[in-house]
DNA sequence: ATATGCACCTGTGTGC
DNA sequence: TGCACACAGGTGCATA
């Protein structure tokens, strides 16, 4: 579910609440999620506390203090929920970590396909392997034709290719490709100078707001305090297959693409 | 190198 | 109403 300004969200929710508070109890009530939970490494967070809260791309990284990091990844139904202790737990609710002054973290994920883990910061493997994160650090379109070279797939499926470039999920490639005017299919040799500019200041444009808006809850995102985003509002392609487009009213296609779902304009986006 | 298909899971919406 | 099927924000592996 959670893409880049979902999680960023997010992490600003947990920030606001959980830096300076102390884990108090942690409890896991079902520790096969992608990869099975180090139940006793997680336990060993009780008695530290979160120092900051980072974000690299999708991934969370709480800092508990000497080297430290608890790592969580939302997959696509993941979601972190602060509430108040003693709140009952609800369904899919497989960890609990209660703190001394925040309430109550609970990660809830039907399909379980995220995942979390204690890491010494300097074995964070998963996170080593990702390209420059995709908004923040300023990616122009030399940069971007840097980051593509040797690769002649289309660009829709660089731009979901977190070692390429990281935090872009499924709606915002989508999202980027029709504010930039190129169709997903495009392959990335063939995408001109000004193809890539446009992408680049796309992405930057697309995810600056998304992030600004709270991100995309089109069906079950919400953040730590259970608030929807915004984005959903403003969707020009995603989930829009046969709906006008917003600038030139072409009906919206739909195909599939790498075994998932690309939107497009076939009149604005060549 | 890269495309495809599948696997991991549950939930929801569709058409019959 | 039930049932079968397609599809869902992500990743990672095996195979061609």
């Amino acid at each position: 579910m959670p893409e880049l300004p979902e999680v960023e969200t997010i992490r600003r929710g947990l920030e606001r609440r959980l830096c300076g508070a102390r884990v108090t109890r942690v409890e896991i009530r079902e520790p096969r999620l992608r990869r099975r939970v180090d139940e006793a490494a997680l336990r060993a967070l009780v008695g530290r506390r979160v120092e900051a809260v980072g974000r690299r791309a999708k991934y969370l990284l709480a800092d508990v203090g000497e080297g430290l990091c608890w790592l969580m990844h939302l997959g696509m139904s993941g979601r972190l929920l602060l509430v108040p202790s003693g709140e009952p737990p609800g369904e899919h609710e497989h960890v609990r970590v209660e703190f001394d002054r925040a309430g109550s973290l609970r990660y809830r994920d039907p399909r379980r396909f995220g995942w979390m883990r204690v890491a010494r910061v300097e074995e964070l493997d998963e996170i080593a392997g990702l390209g420059p994160e995709a908004l923040g650090a300023e990616i122009g379109g030399a940069a971007l034709r840097a980051l593509l070279r040797g690769t002649r797939r289309d660009i829709k499926a660089a731009l979901l290719d977190q070692r390429v470039i990281a935090g872009i999920g499924n709606i915002y490639a989508n999202e980027i490709l029709f504010r930039a005017g190129v169709r997903p299919t495009r392959r990335c040799p063939r995408l001109s100078g000004a193809d890539l500019d446009r992408i680049a200041r796309a992405t930057a444009a697309v995810l600056g707001e998304a992030v600004a808006r709270r991100g995309t809850s089109f069906s079950d995102y919400f953040d730590s305090d259970g608030l929807p985003g915004t984005f959903q509002d403003v969707l020009a392609v995603f989930d829009r297959r046969g709906e006008p487009c917003r600038r030139c009213a072409t009906p919206i296609k739909r195909r599939a693409q790498g075994g998932r779902s690309s939107f497009y304009c076939p009149c604005c986006q060549r």
